[in-house]
RNA sequence: UGGGGUGUCGUCAAGUGGUAAGACACGAGCCUUUGGAGCUCGCAUCGCAGGUUCGAAUCCUGCCACCCCAGCCA
């Protein structure tokens, strides 16, 4: 294994992923840039709940703060009143808290530089560099000009910057209606980059802000907020996704036009996974439409989804740092999120039997009103978790799927005349099948093998398959959701509507499983591994304190069921 | 003849002139009181075409393909 220390460092190396983010600030500490800081920040826009590719972003930022000894802010772009709640504040700073990213006494918004922006951009309009546009939106897009016909300049363009500073102050102190009037950069209505063409700075609306109030009549736009509140919290490296790519000669611009501090505006390519919609504007229509039941539907790829329906927030990070960070675009397969969520409980998961779809069995050489526990191991993959005792009885519970009265080749299980073990208990055959009015097997009548006890057969002999099952008086009935892809398509927006593609099977939901007695107590939040069936995890929303409601988080590698699935191509 | 980006295995992704990491997926096998887990093995010549070089995924030239931008959204 270890004849080769040198291999071992180098495979050392390798394991911590290289990516041009990272080079970067290399060659930015080596040249003592920043002061050798490194400071970046996750700065969300409280306008909906945070997904699965806003999680990649925080582990990125985060990650690089903590790995280079930086600091990490959280920052809301609260600069849109209008779609802005305190309740969307809320669940964020929860979430990015969930999955592990501190930003310490470092909490912040767009907001508490309202004072400042407006200040800059008081400078900005005696220097020459902004100015008062009356012309309307309308206005203001046909003179923007196409994207390969230049703009033209606004008549409003050469105004005074007395008149400037005027007409402003008016804009702030709501003396024009809600669109008449925007404040503009002057740079270059000819520009190639459109967003170089007079972007907006300000505009008024006469809204309540969730934290300001009705103090503001005006607003800044993003490309005017952000890089300067980036500025003003020291941000040596400001992360964002590639759309932003050509904002960049504007955040420059602003910047350099100010003066000021001046943080390095980096873009990523955004996570997208198969399978999964991360439009925060599709998300709230599943939402405000009724397709799933919250923000939080453990369908949805939300931070919050994800955490109900049973991912580890390691899980999570551990994604997050395999998928890497490049600038090409690319659809992650969902199967690896699957996998490191698998990984994860694999290695912490109580094992616990729970049988879904009840088949009962009686074993007819066993006594009566005996009952004997059984050991069970907690978990294979840590001695440490120790071992638990189960009740056996003469009636029990098997998965109705473990038993076929006409078994296929390769089918292990159970089926008239052959014999299985029961994990943990007995080896039983199967003797009689009882069956309804409609040919529905209701029963099976078995025989076990006293010698058997604990799992093995003294004369040597061996049974292909091993069954999870519970003891019929010791049963407890809880309920357990299944969950499927929320869409049919890889690509959910196939075909041009998402709506079309949802899967009307998404949620399965059992209600009379039977689980083992120390089940019971589980609580919200606990993860768990149902023998031979997945991780589930404890609702956190709609279980009571004696009835615990169970959610699918993903099922075990079914080996099986490819066989099968090869079986049917053939 | 608008501007800005990107093209390495089915999917992500290293590689920065010296002869294609790793992961997921997939396939074969071993092992197994979860058909789980684990273990072993297999699996690309780098968008295309030229060129430079002893040698190119890496440099040059020319193509091609895809993505983003015309919100007083972020």
């Amino acid at each position: 294994m270890n004849d080769n220390k040198i291999n071992e460092n180098e495979d050392d190396k390798a394991a911590k992923p290289s990516n041009f983010i990272r080079e970067i600030i290399d060659r930015d500490l080596e040249e003592g840039k920043n002061d050798s800081r490194v400071h970046t920040r996750f700065p969300p826009e409280p306008n909906g709940w945070l997904h699965i590719g806003h999680a990649k972003s925080i582990c990125l930022n985060y990650g690089l703060a903590r790995d280079y000894g930086g600091k990490f802010n959280l920052r809301f772009d609260d600069t849109n009143p209008l779609k802005e709640e305190s309740s969307y504040v809320e669940s964020i700073k929860k979430d990015v808290e969930w999955l592990g990213a501190k930003w310490e006494d470092r909490l912040f918004f767009a907001s508490d530089y309202f004072e400042q922006l407006y200040e800059w951009a008081v400078k900005l309009i005696k220097d020459g560099k902004a100015y008062v546009d009356d012309l309307s939106a309308d206005e203001i897009r046909e003179y923007r000009g196409t994207l390969t016909e230049p703009g033209k300049n606004s008549p409003h363009r050469d105004r005074s910057v007395e008149e400037n500073l005027e007409l402003f102050e008016k804009m702030k102190d709501g003396d024009f209606p809600d669109g008449s009037r925007v404040l503009r950069a002057k740079i270059d209505m000819a520009s190639g980059n459109i967003n170089l063409r007079d972007p907006v700075m300000y505009r008024i609306k006469h809204a309540e802000h969730h934290r300001t109030g009705g103090k503001w009549c005006v607003y800044p736009s993003y490309d005017w907020a952000h890089g300067q509140s980036d500025s003003i919290e020291g941000i040596t490296h400001s992360i964002c996704t590639l759309e932003f790519e050509d904002h960049r000669p504007l955040y420059d611009w602003f910047l350099d036009n100010l003066g000021v501090h001046h943080p390095q505006q980096i873009e990523f390519a955004r996570l997208n996974l198969n399978y999964m919609i991360m439009s925060k504007r599709k998300l709230l229509q599943l939402v405000q439409e009724g397709y799933v039941s919250g923000w939080d539907d453990p369908r949805m790829p939300t931070v919050a989804g994800l955490r109900r329906r049973g991912y580890s927030p390691e899980s999570i990070r551990e994604f997050c740092e395999r998928i890497g960070v490049a600038k090409r675009e690319s659809v992650v397969d969902i199967a690896l999120l699957e996998h490191t969520l698998r990984e994860d409980l694999n290695k912490r998961a109580l094992r616990m039997m729970a049988v879904l779809r009840p088949l009962k069995v009686v074993i007819e050489n066993y006594p009566e009103d005996k009952v004997e526990e059984v050991e069970a191991i907690n978990n294979p993959e840590d001695q440490s978790a120790g071992t638990r005792m189960i009740p056996f009885s003469r009636e029990i519970y098997i998965e109705r799927g473990d038993f076929l009265e006409d078994p296929p080749k390769k089918f292990f299980r159970l089926a008239p005349g052959r014999e299985v073990r029961l994990k943990h208990a007995y080896f039983i055959t199967c003797k009689e099948v009882i069956k309804d009015g409609s040919g529905e097997v209701i029963e099976l009548r078995c025989t076990y093998d006293p010698e058997t006890r604990g799992g093995s057969a003294p004369d040597g002999r061996r049974v292909k398959g091993t069954l999870h099952w519970v003891s019929v008086p010791h049963a407890v009935d809880v309920e357990v959701r299944l969950f499927d892809r929320l869409f049919n398509n890889e690509d959910p927006a196939e075909g041009g509507d998402f709506l079309k593609n949802i899967n009307p099977d998404s949620l399965e939901t059992l209600t009379e499983c039977k689980v083992e007695p120390g089940l019971k107590d589980a609580k919200p939040g606990e993860y768990y591994q149902f023998l031979r069936k997945g991780y589930f995890v404890v609702d956190s929303e709609d279980s009571t304190p004696d009835q615990p409601v169970f959610n699918r988080s993903v099922g075990l590698r079914d080996t099986w069921a490819k066989i099968q699935k090869k079986g049917k191509k053939k």
